[in-house]
DNA sequence: CGAGTGATTGACTTAGATCAATGACCGTGG
DNA sequence: CCACGGTCATTGATCTAAGTCAATCACTCG
């Protein structure tokens, strides 16, 4: 198995808050709450996939997101007095458990940390939006451009790849052997080169 | 024109903080800010739409994002010095401005007001998780049953429309050809009913 | 060594985008 | 009051890009 080292997204939480957020192992299929449940806290993804399924007409489940690894998730429950969904492991999951009382008591002595999760919600948005708009271009060829342009790093052609080229493809939303094609042809036409683990974007480009 | 009433997210903001957030008005093509410049606050549309534009190698613009009506947006720039994008008019616009000095004063005087603002961001990433993992149903039948049932109201039936089809089209992420189609289809299958401003979903559905 | 998975490419099919046409409706300006 | 320009709603015809199925090779892990 391939395992991503991936950064805990409240890794800034001070360490006496810290040493009280358990982990929480899952079976596949178990759940962690339901929908209607009080809620407890908010979670972060260790290992593992978490669905998100409300309940619809007739009990036919929707699927509202899935999170994986390093990811936060029902961070609406911090607002809430009950879950608005399901949480279901999808695999062998181990999600790590923040407190609503602990989290909201923090929030309200210390500003500052009130800020800090503010703005990590605040990314987030930024983050999703793009990816959505992203889903708007049609031609598997652009998305693909589009979501490297915007993943790059500060020199801005260069793009590590975490994960597969599967998971790559999940995230831009196309088929694998879609983007296993598109990016051949990019290669090919000399817009991108690639390397393990990293795809350079090449200048010239005019449209 | 078609004008539809939406409540302003911000709309609890304490009356002395809302005093002192003017509008701006655009004309189509206006910068609102440019990427790099200093932060002075976060936006709310009032009128018209603003694209989101981060240049890319070689000057490529790549739109993150397009906000409408009702949308407050730029909200990660409370918490950076500069702007990540440009902000663009595409249309003759008007747009509220939250001056960043007064808003997170304003935090961290009443915490109160700061979580309000937590949950707006965090139902937020909820509700464009739920968005972008509905892309990824490719059926266009499947993708209309899933939005309509999570936009359904208190009854779980009835989807009252704001704006027109092909605002729901493009909210949907189909062509709005593609959604009429479907719509029709759903409805001479007896899993939908049409009336004006609404879509009522009917029982029965095994899958 | 064999099972499992990722990477890659080929062939085929189809669902949805695109182009096009029509009728209804609405506000506007003469 | 009416004609006109614009947009929405709707349906038909056509086309193609991307999904799906399938096969191969390379790795890794136990």
């Amino acid at each position: 198995m391939r395992v991503t080292l991936r950064p805990s997204p409240l890794g800034w939480l001070p360490p006496d808050l810290r040493a009280q957020c358990r982990v929480r192992q899952l079976a596949a299929g178990e759940t962690l709450f339901h929908q209607g449940d009080e809620t407890v806290g908010i979670f972060e993804v260790e290992q593992g996939r978490l669905r998100m399924i409300r309940h619809t007409l007739n009990d036919q489940p929707a699927v509202l997101h899935t999170a994986g690894p390093g990811e936060l998730f029902a961070e609406a429950a911090l607002f809430a007095a009950a879950y608005h969904c399901d949480a279901v492991a999808a695999a062998r999951s181990c999600v790590r458990v923040y407190p609503k009382r602990l989290m909201m008591a923090a929030f309200r002595k210390d500003p500052e940390l009130a800020e800090r999760f503010m703005a990590i919600l605040a990314r987030q948005t930024q983050a999703l939006r793009a990816r959505l708009h992203e889903r708007n271009i049609r031609s598997a060829r652009e998305r693909v451009l589009h979501h490297l342009a915007l993943r790059a790093g500060a020199d801005r052609r260069t793009v590590l790849l975490r994960g597969t080229i599967k998971d790559l493809a999940a995230e831009i939303g196309l088929s694998h052997e879609a983007l296993y094609r598109t990016l051949a042809m990019l290669a090919r036409q000399g817009l991108i080169e690639r390397a393990p683990n990293r795809i350079v974007l090449k200048r010239r480009r005019r449209r």
